[in-house]
DNA sequence: ATAGGACGGGTTTTT
DNA sequence: CCCGTCCTAT
């Protein structure tokens, strides 16, 4: 993104485009003759970068002129398509760069975005300004338009994080319990409300008296003043700000649509209300006027419902764009004809798709059927994957060396992660865990943050507060809410306010004298700002204030991270023009880089896979509960299990040549082992396309098929020849103590990777298992310690401790394990 | 001010 | 079980 919201003109200056349309297409079938001798014409002399497309691909790319929607499937060429569209439009003269609105979800697809068109049309075209995330063009746009949002051009974007903290000022101020109405709760239910693109006013009854003791409506309105005084913005005004705006204005409006002759949109099937609503009135123009719009995306894909995303967008695409032409991609380039296969065959039993099948060309009887394993508990589930990634990587059995980097294992939930981390630890086996919360949300990048921004935006009262007494200054909770309260009453900022009042006798000395320095410091890095390079700034306010030095102090384990992490901080604000466009940057950009030099196994969770293609790809955890999540069936129903069933289908089309799943009969559950039946998902596979693994372990074996799952299978399993081992996640810490600017540390040859997390490491998460627990919890238990019990899976065993409807048993063969009362009997 | 204990909550995540 | 948050006791 650029630093400055000022370069783009923001009429256009550019002469009209120099070629007069294209005619229309022709019929609504197959290509006319008249269409087909012009692309034999084309074709002749067609530009390089359109060879090489196939020909739907080609059609996606050359319809220029009218509504177009490309449906496209996993692997089929969709980035390309829609990169290869721009830049046709820019050779063939259509629009400038400046012309086109190319609208991403994430920043990662606009860079990539970026430089794909780069790469196309070479270094002539100047990056397009409105190619970016609906975030930061929305940004874009509300920076033009403030005032009529009720904002300066100037405003600040709040993370969540300031979004709690300030909707829990607004909770105590209405002398509600925080405890009772927690404030991330209800920035939940704001941020709902927002995606569906309901102002106070606007939100269901139901929703409004859910809250606060029927205060709801009054509390989102009061927060939404109280950034308007804050001169703030949510993520989500972000979108509902212009909304308003193009509404309350049409003379606006329409200059945008003069404007903005070409419109494309990526992953349309991830849009949720707003965004729908913000592109309807940027592409929707009046009769007879064109209305060049393309969306790219692929219902099959939809795994965002939960956050607002609407599959339906989609789905009514050629209701809101009559005539519009609905282009197919079903050919696959990344993944084998098996792959394929039980992709499509799984996702076939979801209804309400627009319907898509996948193929390639290329068969070859080498390549490996999709192969589901079964394993005893996740430990062994762990284990096996980490033999057969170091199979793959030593190559042997005639095959041929495997990279890490294309081995992935997708997970349904992260706290399935740690077992693979702690296994991995133990082999040494490299690996990189993507997810997580990001170096921006780290506590020394947030404070360091808080100062900047209330250098730039002195109004920013949630960064003043962040930091007044960071470092300890003796400014407690008492003076700040005095300042609060003094500066609500005059309503000026907090920096204001503590500007008058150290004028004043009302604090007592020593709390005077060291507000008095705040300010002090303050007035001067903003006299600063304009002279005085951005960067040197920053390094002058962090020694300035006593952040550094408190860090230093800080004899703590992470303290020496993070200020590797702050001089980090700094050094990246290199690539920026002033302190402002870098703010800016930050509050929208929160990715972290990967470092590719690293050769090692990622771990990421279904849905942050989505996008990536690996050679290898395991899916581990392919139980009822856990995939499908209970949840997902509770709350969502039919349509729940259809999104995740897409999701399954994203974990398989992730698989260029080897797909394998994993269900496991045990799994620990909020600490408590617990028994568990395989997917649905696994009967939904086609036989043609999937192997089963027999002899993985002398007790597994998937059954054969529907119907096959039986319990007596596994109970001449002896699973424990090796007893449960302490994981290796304690000496994971202990090696990446170092481990800071990239989170991975390189002791002992074995190299961990964490992009994303911080200092914290994985937190332990749990699927829902209370219903077991909780309808046996309030009778006494019929057993005591040292009953003799069996259990179906872990055989016999003698009771050790007995807590509520918990027992913990010494089993002959398995170990100590903890097992809910239900699942054994007295011998 | 900070450690330590009680308490609750535990799917997925971007901007 | 395992973690983060909040309140209490030093």
């Amino acid at each position: 993104m650029s630093d400055s919201f000022d370069d783009i003109p923001f009429f256009d200056e550019e002469p009209a485009p120099r070629k007069a349309p294209a005619p229309p297409p022709a019929g609504n079938g197959g290509l006319g003759i008249a269409a087909r001798a012009m692309a034999a014409r084309d074709q002749r002399r067609a530009p390089d970068y359109l060879s090489g497309l196939n020909p739907e691909q080609r059609e996606a790319v050359e319809t220029l002129d009218g509504p177009v929607l490309v449906l496209a499937g996993a692997g089929t060429g969709k980035t390309r398509v829609l990169t290869t569209r721009i830049a046709h439009i820019l050779a063939t003269g259509r629009a400038f760069p400046s012309q086109i609105l190319a609208v991403t979800f994430t920043n990662k697809a606009a860079r990539e975005m970026k430089e794909r068109i780069g790469v196309l049309v070479g270094g002539a075209v100047e990056g397009m300004p409105w190619l970016g995330t609906f975030h930061s063009i929305g940004v874009r746009l509300l920076r033009r338009h403030a005032e009529l949002a009720g904002l300066r051009s100037d405003f600040t974007i709040l993370d969540t994080d300031d979004v709690v903290r300030l909707i829990k000022q607004l909770i105590q101020a209405e002398g509600l319990d925080d405890k009772r109405w927690p404030a991330r709760q209800f920035a939940g239910m704001i941020d709902t409300w927002k995606n569906k693109g309901l102002l106070p006013a606007d939100i269901p009854e139901g929703d409004a008296r859910a809250f606060a003791n029927g205060k709801g409506r009054e509390l989102y309105a009061a927060y939404q003043a109280r950034l308007k005084t804050l001169n703030a913005c949510d993520f989500g005004d972000l979108l509902l700000h212009p909304i308003a705006i193009f509404r309350q204005n049409p003379d606006i409006l329409k200059d945008y649509h003069g404007r903005f002759r070409y419109i494309l949109v990526d992953e349309y099937q991830d849009t949720n209300t707003a965004q729908y609503m913000w592109l309807r009135l940027l592409a929707q123009r009046p009769k007879g006027t064109p209305q060049n719009v393309c969306c790219v995306g692929d219902d099959d894909q939809s795994i965002y419902g939960w956050r607002g995303a609407e599959v339906d967008n989609i789905l009514r695409f050629e209701k809101d764009f009559p005539g519009a032409r609905v282009i197919k991609l079903e050919r696959n380039y990344r993944s084998t004809e098996h792959i394929l296969g039980a992709a499509g065959h799984l996702i076939a039993h979801n209804e309400g798709r627009l319907g898509k099948t996948l193929f390639t060309d290329r068969t070859d009887p080498e390549d490996e059927k999709v192969i589901v394993h079964a394993a005893w508990d996740s430990e062994e589930e762990a284990r096996a994957i980490g033999e057969e990634i170091e199979r793959l990587q030593r190559g042997d059995a005639g095959g041929r060396k495997h990279a890490l980097n294309d081995m992935a294992i997708l997970v349904r939930a992260s706290f399935q992660m740690r077992e693979f981390e702690d296994r991995f630890v133990t082999l040494g086996l490299n690996y990189r865990v993507i997810g997580g919360p990001r170096f921006y949300e780290r506590l020394e990048i947030r404070d360091a943050m808080a100062y900047f921004r209330l250098v730039c935006q002195p109004a920013d009262d949630l960064a003043f507060e962040r930091i007044v007494n960071t470092p300890k200054r003796g400014l407690g909770d008492t003076t700040v809410r005095y300042l609060h309260d003094y500066a609500r009453a005059r309503d000026i900022p907090m920096l204001a306010a503590s500007a008058e009042i150290v004028e004043t006798d009302e604090l007592k000395p020593k709390a005077r004298k060291a507000l008095f320095d705040v300010v002090q410091s303050f007035r001067n890095w903003q006299q600063q700002l304009e002279a005085t390079p951005h960067t040197e700034l920053a390094e002058q306010i962090l020694e300035e204030s006593g952040y550094t030095d408190m860090w230093k102090a800080d004899k703590s384990a992470e303290a020496p991270g993070r200020l590797e992490n702050l001089k980090e901080l700094v050094r990246s604000m290199e690539a920026f023009e002033s302190m402002r466009g870098f703010l800016e940057h930050v509050s929208l950009v929160m990715d972290a880089e990967t470092n590719e030099n690293l050769d090692a196994v990622s771990i990421m969770t279904l849905h942050s896979a989505k996008g990536l293609e690996f050679d290898t790809v395991f899916l581990p955890g392919w139980e009822e509960g856990l995939f499908p999540h209970q949840r997902a069936l509770d709350e969502g129903g039919r349509s729940g299990l259809e999104e995740e069933r897409r999701l399954a289908y994203v974990g398989i089309t992730r698989a260029k040549h080897r797909c394998h799943i994993w269900f496991v009969s045990n799994r620990r559950i909020h600490g408590l082992w617990q028994s568990t039946m395989p997917s649905r998902f696994l009967d939904e596979l086609p036989q043609a396309h999937v192997d089963v693994a027999v002899a993985e372990s002398n007790y597994g074996g998937y059954g054969g098929g529907r119907g096959g799952y039986g319990q007596s299978r596994f109970d001449k399993a002896d699973p424990f020849a090796n007893s449960y081992s302490t994981p290796g996640w304690k000496r994971a810490q202990a090696n990446k103590t170092d481990a800071t600017r990239d989170n991975w540390g390189t002791r002992s040859g074995h190299a961990v990777e964490r992009i994303g997390y911080g200092e914290s490491g994985p937190r332990g998460r749990t699927i829902d298992g209370e219903l077991v627990a909780k309808s046996v919890a309030d009778k006494p238990s019929q057993f005591s310690v040292g009953d003799r019990v069996f259990h179906v899976k872990f055989g016999n065993g003698n009771i050790s401790a007995v807590e509520g409807n918990k027992l913990t048993i010494d089993f002959d063969r398995a170990g100590q394990k903890r097992v809910l009362e239900g699942f054994v009997e007295r011998v």
